[in-house]
DNA sequence: CAGGATCCCGGTCGATACTG
DNA sequence: CAGTATCGACCGGGATCCTG
Protein backbone atom coordinates (compact mmCIF):
# COMPACT_ATOMS: atom_id res chain seq x y z
CA UNK A 1 0.00 0.00 0.00
CA UNK A 2 3.05 2.42 0.60
CA UNK A 3 5.24 0.47 -1.76
CA UNK A 4 7.29 3.07 -3.97
CA UNK A 5 10.09 5.47 -3.22
CA UNK A 6 7.66 8.16 -3.00
CA UNK A 7 4.54 7.52 -1.11
CA UNK A 8 5.25 8.03 1.96
CA UNK A 9 6.39 11.33 1.77
CA UNK A 10 3.78 12.78 -0.45
CA UNK A 11 1.58 11.49 2.42
CA UNK A 12 3.58 13.77 4.57
CA UNK A 13 3.80 16.55 2.63
CA UNK A 14 0.21 16.65 2.34
CA UNK A 15 -0.47 15.87 5.78
CA UNK A 16 -0.31 19.94 6.59
CA UNK A 17 -3.16 20.51 3.94
CA UNK A 18 -3.72 20.22 -0.20
CA UNK A 19 -1.47 20.75 -2.53
CA UNK A 20 -0.93 20.99 -6.34
CA UNK A 21 0.58 18.75 -8.53
CA UNK A 22 3.23 21.04 -9.21
CA UNK A 23 3.78 21.79 -5.48
CA UNK A 24 4.45 18.00 -4.87
CA UNK A 25 6.44 17.70 -7.23
CA UNK A 26 8.58 20.72 -5.87
CA UNK A 27 8.63 19.19 -2.49
CA UNK A 28 10.03 15.36 -4.02
CA UNK A 29 13.36 17.74 -5.22
CA UNK A 30 16.10 15.31 -4.64
CA UNK A 31 18.91 17.87 -4.80
CA UNK A 32 19.03 21.80 -4.84
CA UNK A 33 20.18 22.20 -7.91
CA UNK A 34 17.03 20.64 -9.43
CA UNK A 35 18.84 17.47 -10.83
CA UNK A 36 17.14 14.40 -10.57
CA UNK A 37 13.65 15.18 -9.38
CA UNK A 38 11.14 12.52 -9.86
CA UNK A 39 10.09 12.14 -13.32
CA UNK A 40 6.13 13.21 -13.89
CA UNK A 41 5.65 9.54 -15.28
CA UNK A 42 6.76 8.16 -11.55
CA UNK A 43 4.99 10.86 -9.37
CA UNK A 44 2.07 10.47 -11.41
CA UNK A 45 1.64 6.58 -10.96
CA UNK A 46 2.18 7.25 -7.41
CA UNK A 47 -0.59 9.92 -6.96
CA UNK A 48 -2.83 7.62 -9.08
CA UNK A 49 -2.05 4.51 -6.25
CA UNK A 50 -2.51 6.41 -3.12
CA UNK A 51 -5.86 7.73 -4.42
CA UNK A 52 -6.96 3.98 -5.54
CA UNK A 53 -5.29 2.93 -2.21
CA UNK A 54 -7.98 5.79 -0.52
CA UNK A 55 -5.33 7.66 0.99
CA UNK A 56 -5.55 10.59 -1.08
CA UNK A 57 -8.21 12.70 -3.00
CA UNK A 58 -7.54 14.30 -6.10
CA UNK A 59 -9.87 17.26 -6.84
CA UNK A 60 -9.98 18.66 -11.00
CA UNK A 61 -10.90 22.25 -11.08
CA UNK A 62 -11.78 21.81 -14.74
CA UNK A 63 -10.21 24.88 -15.56
CA UNK A 64 -7.11 26.16 -18.23
CA UNK A 65 -4.82 26.16 -17.55
CA UNK A 66 -5.31 22.84 -15.73
CA UNK A 67 -5.37 23.01 -11.73
CA UNK A 68 -5.21 19.62 -9.70
CA UNK A 69 -5.09 19.39 -5.96
CA UNK A 70 -4.48 16.64 -3.99
CA UNK A 71 -5.64 15.94 -0.29
CA UNK A 72 -5.69 13.70 2.51
CA UNK A 73 -8.78 11.55 2.92
CA UNK A 74 -9.36 10.71 6.41
CA UNK A 75 -8.11 6.97 6.15
CA UNK A 76 -4.81 9.27 4.43
CA UNK A 77 -5.09 11.34 7.73
CA UNK A 78 -5.20 8.35 9.86
CA UNK A 79 -2.01 7.30 8.38
CA UNK A 80 0.17 9.93 9.42
CA UNK A 81 0.59 9.33 12.68
CA UNK A 82 2.58 5.84 11.59
CA UNK A 83 4.91 7.61 9.30
CA UNK A 84 5.86 9.97 12.39
CA UNK A 85 6.53 7.07 14.15
CA UNK A 86 8.91 5.68 11.31
CA UNK A 87 10.55 8.95 10.90
CA UNK A 88 10.97 9.12 15.16
CA UNK A 89 12.66 5.82 14.67
CA UNK A 90 14.71 6.47 11.94
CA UNK A 91 16.06 9.81 12.77
CA UNK A 92 16.78 7.92 16.21
CA UNK A 93 18.73 4.99 14.59
CA UNK A 94 21.00 7.10 12.21
CA UNK A 95 20.31 6.69 8.32
CA UNK A 96 17.53 9.67 8.30
CA UNK A 97 17.66 12.26 5.14
CA UNK A 98 15.43 14.25 7.05
CA UNK A 99 14.00 15.96 3.87
CA UNK A 100 11.70 18.14 6.09
CA UNK A 101 11.22 21.84 5.64
CA UNK A 102 8.43 22.21 8.00
CA UNK A 103 10.81 22.20 11.40
CA UNK A 104 8.16 20.03 12.99
CA UNK A 105 9.26 18.04 15.99
CA UNK B 1 17.09 -0.17 5.97
CA UNK B 2 13.97 -2.02 6.79
CA UNK B 3 14.02 -2.14 2.53
CA UNK B 4 13.57 -5.55 1.68
CA UNK B 5 10.51 -8.00 2.02
CA UNK B 6 11.16 -9.94 5.15
CA UNK B 7 13.12 -7.36 7.24
CA UNK B 8 10.32 -6.16 9.59
CA UNK B 9 9.20 -9.60 9.68
CA UNK B 10 12.91 -10.75 11.25
CA UNK B 11 12.84 -7.62 13.30
CA UNK B 12 9.49 -8.11 14.69
CA UNK B 13 9.65 -11.97 15.56
CA UNK B 14 12.76 -11.68 17.23
CA UNK B 15 11.59 -9.14 19.70
CA UNK B 16 10.77 -12.20 22.24
CA UNK B 17 14.38 -13.58 22.50
CA UNK B 18 16.95 -14.92 20.22
CA UNK B 19 15.95 -17.52 17.13
CA UNK B 20 18.23 -19.61 15.04
CA UNK B 21 18.23 -19.34 11.58
CA UNK B 22 16.16 -22.09 10.21
CA UNK B 23 13.61 -21.06 13.42
CA UNK B 24 13.69 -17.62 11.87
CA UNK B 25 13.43 -19.72 8.16
CA UNK B 26 10.48 -21.62 9.93
CA UNK B 27 8.60 -18.27 10.75
CA UNK B 28 8.76 -16.80 7.11
CA UNK B 29 6.53 -19.25 5.79
CA UNK B 30 4.41 -18.14 3.48
CA UNK B 31 1.91 -21.44 2.96
CA UNK B 32 1.16 -23.67 5.65
CA UNK B 33 1.68 -26.22 3.30
CA UNK B 34 5.65 -25.06 3.01
CA UNK B 35 5.86 -24.29 -0.41
CA UNK B 36 7.22 -20.87 -1.38
CA UNK B 37 9.06 -20.18 1.75
CA UNK B 38 12.29 -18.08 1.17
CA UNK B 39 15.09 -18.95 -0.41
CA UNK B 40 18.19 -19.63 2.05
CA UNK B 41 20.07 -16.90 -0.12
CA UNK B 42 17.70 -14.26 0.62
CA UNK B 43 17.47 -15.11 4.00
CA UNK B 44 20.88 -14.79 4.43
CA UNK B 45 21.47 -11.32 2.62
CA UNK B 46 18.70 -9.85 4.78
CA UNK B 47 20.35 -10.99 8.16
CA UNK B 48 23.31 -10.09 6.69
CA UNK B 49 22.00 -6.26 5.70
CA UNK B 50 20.17 -6.53 9.05
CA UNK B 51 23.27 -7.45 11.48
CA UNK B 52 25.69 -4.37 8.88
CA UNK B 53 22.71 -2.26 9.77
CA UNK B 54 23.32 -2.78 13.67
CA UNK B 55 19.67 -4.17 14.38
CA UNK B 56 20.31 -7.19 14.62
CA UNK B 57 23.43 -9.61 16.13
CA UNK B 58 24.80 -12.89 14.56
CA UNK B 59 26.34 -15.32 17.16
CA UNK B 60 28.27 -18.02 15.81
CA UNK B 61 28.50 -21.40 18.41
CA UNK B 62 30.82 -22.54 15.97
CA UNK B 63 30.20 -26.49 16.70
CA UNK B 64 29.01 -28.83 14.51
CA UNK B 65 26.54 -29.37 13.13
CA UNK B 66 26.45 -25.48 12.97
CA UNK B 67 24.43 -23.34 15.59
CA UNK B 68 23.78 -19.61 15.10
CA UNK B 69 21.91 -17.25 16.66
CA UNK B 70 20.13 -13.96 15.52
CA UNK B 71 19.18 -11.28 18.07
CA UNK B 72 18.40 -8.07 18.41
CA UNK B 73 20.78 -5.31 19.26
CA UNK B 74 19.83 -2.21 21.17
CA UNK B 75 19.19 -0.63 18.45
CA UNK B 76 16.94 -3.57 16.48
CA UNK B 77 14.63 -2.93 19.88
CA UNK B 78 14.29 0.30 19.90
CA UNK B 79 13.13 0.23 16.48
CA UNK B 80 10.28 -2.54 17.28
CA UNK B 81 7.27 0.48 18.80
CA UNK B 82 8.01 1.68 15.18
CA UNK B 83 6.56 -1.81 13.80
CA UNK B 84 3.99 -2.18 16.13
CA UNK B 85 3.44 1.47 14.98
CA UNK B 86 3.19 0.68 11.34
CA UNK B 87 1.33 -3.04 12.12
CA UNK B 88 -1.53 -1.08 14.29
CA UNK B 89 -1.90 1.52 11.67
CA UNK B 90 -2.01 -1.60 8.27
CA UNK B 91 -4.44 -3.33 10.70
CA UNK B 92 -6.98 -0.04 11.13
CA UNK B 93 -6.10 0.70 7.07
CA UNK B 94 -7.24 -3.25 5.13
CA UNK B 95 -4.56 -4.77 3.80
CA UNK B 96 -3.03 -6.29 7.47
CA UNK B 97 -1.44 -9.80 6.62
CA UNK B 98 -1.46 -10.44 10.33
CA UNK B 99 0.82 -13.34 9.93
CA UNK B 100 1.55 -13.07 14.03
CA UNK B 101 1.08 -16.21 15.88
CA UNK B 102 1.65 -14.29 19.46
CA UNK B 103 -1.38 -13.13 19.27
CA UNK B 104 -0.24 -10.13 20.60
CA UNK B 105 -1.91 -6.47 21.04
C1' DC C 1 22.36 -26.96 9.96
C1' DA C 2 23.47 -22.69 8.00
C1' DG C 3 24.55 -20.92 4.29
C1' DG C 4 27.03 -20.02 -0.85
C1' DA C 5 26.77 -20.16 -6.23
C1' DT C 6 24.24 -19.48 -10.30
C1' DC C 7 20.59 -18.22 -13.49
C1' DC C 8 16.85 -15.45 -14.62
C1' DC C 9 12.33 -13.08 -14.46
C1' DG C 10 9.49 -9.08 -13.44
C1' DG C 11 8.59 -4.82 -11.34
C1' DT C 12 10.19 -0.18 -10.23
C1' DC C 13 12.10 3.71 -11.43
C1' DG C 14 14.85 7.06 -14.47
C1' DA C 15 15.32 10.08 -18.77
C1' DT C 16 13.40 12.27 -22.54
C1' DA C 17 9.90 13.88 -25.60
C1' DC C 18 5.24 15.16 -26.41
C1' DT C 19 0.18 17.19 -25.45
C1' DG C 20 -4.82 19.08 -24.19
C1' DC D 1 -0.06 23.19 -15.74
C1' DA D 2 -0.72 18.47 -15.27
C1' DG D 3 -0.06 15.01 -17.09
C1' DT D 4 1.04 10.61 -21.28
C1' DA D 5 4.06 7.88 -24.37
C1' DT D 6 8.13 5.27 -25.05
C1' DC D 7 12.35 3.05 -24.05
C1' DG D 8 15.54 1.06 -21.06
C1' DA D 9 18.52 0.17 -16.76
C1' DC D 10 18.76 -1.57 -12.30
C1' DC D 11 18.00 -4.85 -8.81
C1' DG D 12 15.24 -7.32 -5.52
C1' DG D 13 13.88 -11.64 -5.21
C1' DG D 14 12.49 -16.67 -6.76
C1' DA D 15 14.17 -21.52 -8.01
C1' DT D 16 17.49 -24.85 -7.92
C1' DC D 17 21.71 -27.05 -6.81
C1' DC D 18 25.79 -27.43 -3.94
C1' DT D 19 28.88 -27.59 0.64
C1' DG D 20 31.80 -27.17 5.23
Amino acid sequence: MIAGKYKLRIVWDLKDGPLRYGQIRSGLLRGADGTGEIAPRELSRELKALTQSGLIDRKDYGVVPPKVEYRLTPKGRSFVPVIAAIRWGTRHLGRARAVDRSAAS
